[in-house]
Order: C-alpha cells, then sequence, then structure tokens
DNA sequence: ACACAAAAAGTACGGTCGTACTATTATTAA
DNA sequence: TTAATAATAGTACGACCGTACTTTTTGTGT
C-alpha cells in the first residue's frame, strides 16, 4: 500500500467514507452506539468487508474519534486563527464552535458527546477522549492568555476558570438546541459569552464599565416563564 | 397488590432494590448501558423475574428516569427549600446540585446523563427526559425570578438566561470532575456561579462592585497549561 | 498483460440482548 | 389453614453483537 498524500488507495477512500457515516451516526447515536452492523449496512459494505478496516470495535471508536477532531479542527479551529490572536480570536473561535456541526452536517457536538459518554468508563477509548478534550481544553487556554498578554482581559484572569466556564456555555447550548429544540440557543450562548467576556476585560479596555454588568443587557421577550407564579 | 404508603410488599421492595441499582448503573454506563441482564445479576434475580417488574426495557429506563428525579429532589431539591425565597435560595440550591450525586452514592447526574443521552433520539424515554428537565428548568428559573421580586437582581434580568447559564456550569463541573478528575471542579463552579450572580445585582444590593467583577478571584495554581510550546 | 497485493465478501461461532410463555414458590387475605 | 394471588424462576427463541478464519473479487505496479 503506498501512502501517499496526493492519490488515496482504494482502502483509503472507503475507510474515509466509512469514518464519516461513522462520524454522523455518533453525533447521533454516540460512541458506544456505534456498531459494526449497522455501519456495514449503512456504507453498503459487508460486516467482515468493514470490520477489516479498523480489527476491533474499539479502534474504530478511537478512529471515529480522530476523524470528529480533525473536523473540528478543519471547520471550526483553523477558521478562527484568522481573527488576530486575543479576545478577537476568542471571539471568532467562539462563534465557530457553535456552529461547526451544522457546516459538518453532525447532529450534535461528538467530541461533547464523547466527554460524557466515556466519563465514568475505563479503557483505551476514554484515554483517547481525555487526551483530546485536554488538548481542546489547553488550546482554549492558550488562546485566553493571549487575550491577557494583550492587554484585553485583566492580568489577574484565571484562564483555566474562563475555558472552564466556556465550556458550560457550549454544553448548554448543544442541550437547548438538540434536548428543548430551542432556536434561541445560540443568542443565549452569545450572551453568556459576552457576560464572561464583560467580566474580564481591563478598565482601559472597556472604561465605561458600570458597578454591575447589567448594562449590556438586552431586552429580551420571555416567553416560557410567562405564567406568574 | 396493595398499595399502602405505610408497608410495602414485596414486590414493591424489591422493586425499589433494583431501581437502586439501575440508578446506580445508569450514572455510570447510561441509561443505553442498563441491560435487563447485568441488572439481574446485580440484584440476584433472574433475568425474567426482573423483566416482570417492567414488562420492557424501555419501562425500565423510564422508571429509573423517575427514580433519579425523586432522589434529586428528596437530596437536592427539598433541603434547599429551607433557605429564603430569592438568591439565598438559588445559592443553597445551587451548593446542593453539586453535591447530591455523591450524597446519593451517584457517579455522574443521571438527568445531566440522560438528557445528553436522548437529545438526539426519538421515542418515550426521549419524552420523559424532555419533560422532566423542562421542569426542572421551569423551577430554576422560578427561583431566579424571585430573586428579582425580591429586588436583588435587576428588574430586566433575563431569567432564562441565567438558567441556562447555570446548566451550563452544572455541566462543565460534572465533566472536570469525572473526565479530568479535577479535584477543584466545584471551586470552579462556585466561582462561575459568583461571577453569575454578581452580574445580576442590583447596585443596591451589592453597591460596592468594582467596574469588573475580577475582585474577588483567588490566587491559583495553573498546573496543566505548566508546558510552554 | 500478468503477477501480486489489497480489499471485500462469505461463512461460522459463541455471547448477550430483549422478550415471550410456562412453572414454581412465596405472600397475603379469608 | 387454605385458597387466591403475587412474585420469581425456568426455559426457549430469534436477533444482533463482535470477531475469527477462508475465499473471491478488485485494484495496482511493472
Amino acid at each position: 500500500m503506498k501512502t501517499s498524500a496526493l492519490k488515496l488507495s482504494k482502502g483509503e477512500v472507503t475507510r474515509a467514507v466509512i469514518l464519516k457515516a461513522a462520524l454522523q451516526h455518533a453525533s447521533v447515536a454516540g460512541f458506544e452506539g456505534l456498531t459494526i452492523g449497522t455501519l456495514a449496512a449503512e456504507t453498503g459494505l459487508s460486516k467482515s468487508g468493514l470490520f477489516a478496516h479498523f480489527g476491533s470495535k474499539e479502534e474504530l471508536q478511537i478512529a471515529t474519534l480522530d476523524e470528529a477532531v480533525r473536523r473540528f479542527n478543519e471547520a471550526a479551529l483553523m477558521p478562527a486563527l484568522a481573527a488576530p490572536r486575543g479576545l478577537k480570536r476568542l471571539t471568532a473561535l467562539t462563534e465557530s464552535w457553535l456552529t461547526w456541526t451544522q457546516r459538518c452536517e453532525l447532529k450534535g457536538c461528538p467530541m461533547m458527546t464523547a466527554a460524557q459518554e466515556f466519563d465514568d468508563k475505563v479503557g483505551p477509548v476514554r484515554d483517547a477522549v481525555v487526551e483530546h478534550m485536554q488538548r481542546m481544553n489547553d488550546g482554549l487556554v492558550k488562546s485566553i492568555q493571549a487575550a491577557i498578554t494583550n492587554g484585553e482581559f485583566a492580568a489577574d484572569t484565571d484562564a483555566e476558570q474562563i475555558a472552564f466556564e466556556m465550556f458550560g456555555i457550549i454544553s448548554s447550548t448543544y442541550r437547548s438546541r438538540n434536548l428543548f429544540q430551542d432556536k434561541n440557543a445560540n443568542m443565549r450562548a452569545k450572551r453568556a459569552f459576552e457576560r464572561l467576556m464583560a467580566s474580564c476585560l481591563t478598565r482601559e479596555t472597556n472604561p465605561i464599565t458600570p458597578p454591575t454588568v447589567s448594562s449590556e443587557r438586552v431586552r429580551t421577550k420571555s416567553k416560557r416563564t410567562a405564567s406568574k407564579p
């Protein structure tokens, strides 16, 4: 087998096809829901033919996870790198993070799904998940630190804490979108992000910030809470 | 069968035993990971004996979900009701929300797990999850509105938005705890909550809040980000 | 064009899954 | 205590699971 970057062998292209289907499936049914038989049927391959590409289900899961990361980097991370380091890039990253699944025709975020699915398990798949998530977290933290270096965020900003809260916003967004079918999920996310950013800004960056951060608040129609207790 | 509140029939007590085991199992392996055989082995019952209590796997999942809600209400919600309405109660609720799983000897939060597991699926289990989560959300929103009524939060505070962000904080906390094994997860959660609350407070409630909320910040050792690129 | 290698299919196997149906044991009410 | 009933065990079944092994088809370099 020749591993050329230009020409893909037959095996490599079907492997790609499999992984695409696997990713789509995993984004809906989770990685544990991935099954050789179902996936084979979806791709038109025989069970054994598909199986040969990976050698075990665990390998398939890990390969699918890697593919998810690759796609995320390509569809969410790289575009954000066009923005200049610091707050700008952080904002761009958040924006693209919230929309990359649509661009990739995925239902949920496979990384988040995997993180929750394997957080209480043991084994190589979990290890892979942890590693990937750790890397994502580190990257995010670095982005936040850039905003500090830029003087946009206060010097004593806890970058890890901000990353922690950003992951929370992302989680909540996916839940709102997919569980509650809330069309305003992205707007909610944006507001949450803005509030978070506002709490980090230096006086120089945002000199007119009032005592409480509640100034930037936008008028909203409260829908679900209409009924008064 | 007599459904007495005082005396439990044999069937009712074993059903309770089953559900306890099921909940523990679901908090680790998820609701899809619940299997009749495994659960039967764990409880010492025969597969068919256990099965008879529910009639289908879906019913078992829903019953387990109901049990999770019952436990949550008992271990997290009710204790918080001891605090007076408004910010106090909201704080108490957050506190007990973050710790109830330990008190119930659960690994993760079954509700959150279920929410993610079924957010892209269809069927009666998903419906049950949505209903329960909706109810939880509504309750939370009502608690936030109480703080507004009290004059603790600004009148134009978007209660739904705050609930959205609180769910995010909870999500992130569980991820930190279980995936990254972060011992500081609860501290992170507390800080995030405080930041969120601070952004809602009226000037009267918290008159000395500085321009940025970064005053209450605590010194932390950044560990994971130690390695410089 | 041909030989060789890669890819896919075919087949088989032991397990576990959820779920019927029947039989036995335990509990309860009279 | 006994008859009725609830609770549990026993057994069986078809479906699908992951995986191993062999055979056939397909692609590829020379």
